[in-house]
DNA sequence: ACGGACATGTAACACGTTACATGATTAA
DNA sequence: TTAATCATGTAACGTGTTACATGTCCGT
């Protein structure tokens, strides 16, 4: 699903401009949905050029005109289209853990820290995630932020558990070098 | 990490082939790592090109000759550079999940068959994920592997306790239509 | 007879990021 | 005064996918 297809998604629950658009990108479905300004104002273009969308622009002294994006009819269509669609496989791509493969090639001491701020990091998410859970959106998107809570916490107890595995391994292989 | 890079890191353990490489890219790691050949080949050539692998061509009869790729000391120290360098964000693409967010736009069949088959994909990787894990690879290895195992178990088992959150709204919107 | 494994590679294309351009207002 | 928020947009660039090109051998 390419930036284009989940503007239009978005603009089924609210009119919005490109710029509101970007914090729903950056808030806690971050780690599902992200998009950059780049992305965005291309794509809410070709929406209205495709008659997906309209626009509104709404004047503003002493800045750009304000665009207020609105789904057409059609807008619906065409993403409820989309959505039937049989959906591709996940990719979950982490520097994180492709790091984490090669764990026994690093020092000791600069994996353990990466590990704990790693495990910062997951607390951060999981707290942003949890207030997110609060102050309830949809239950669809309660059911995905829940979804997301349910797999930091798996991932950060099982950083915790497992993370002398290879914090041991890179130990035995420093001795050696 | 770009493909260039994860070769590299794959050539420290095993000296291979392209083909070999994209083998490991659709093994158990594939949530993590993935790559096609057409971004393998360009990028073995690229990396024998900076002289970080060396490449070794035996002849076979009938097929193009099989290129052997060995990394050079040069290679594992760029290696560990780009290794060193602090991990960006996970992303995790998921289209299911993205199709979630939007549950209740979809006909509640359609959507407790996706969850269906979903949850039945989620059993065929951990599975898969259970036999890479007997079959034991390194350390580091199991514990990527592992982590995969335990998001991919959390997961399912909340797909199974709180489907019925976007399916009970799916049939209320279904039937406000 | 047909599909899949083996084996490498190129070219066109899609998609997205980054950096730049512009500029006011407000809070620390 | 420095940074952040508001607000939109373009252009260059990087990276990867898909489809195509080529051909054998093996199992069913």
């Amino acid at each position: 699903m390419d930036v284009r297809v989940l503007c239009l998604g978005m603009l089924t629950r609210q009119e919005a401009t490109g710029y509101e658009l970007k914090k729903v990108f950056e808030g806690p479905l971050r780690l599902f949905l992200d998009a950059s300004f780049g992305s965005i104002y291309p794509a809410l273009n070709r929406l209205a050029a495709e008659e997906l969308v309209t626009c509104s622009a709404q004047a503003q002294a002493k800045r750009p005109d304000k665009k207020v994006y609105r789904i057409t009819p059609k807008g619906r269509l065409a993403f409820l289209d989309a959505l039937m669609r049989k959906p591709g496989a996940d990719r979950f791509r982490s520097e994180f853990l492709a790091t984490m493969l090669f764990a026994d090639l690093l020092p000791p001491r600069h994996l353990s820290q990466l590990i704990d701020e790693r495990i910062a990091e997951c607390r951060r998410e999981l707290g942003e995630l949890d207030g997110a859970l609060a102050v309830a959106a949809s239950p669809a998107e309660r059911f995905v932020q829940g979804l997301g809570r349910t797999i930091y916490g798996a991932a950060l107890e099982y950083l915790a558990d497992n993370r002398h595995v290879v914090e041991s391994e890179a130990l035995l292989a420093s001795g050696q070098n």
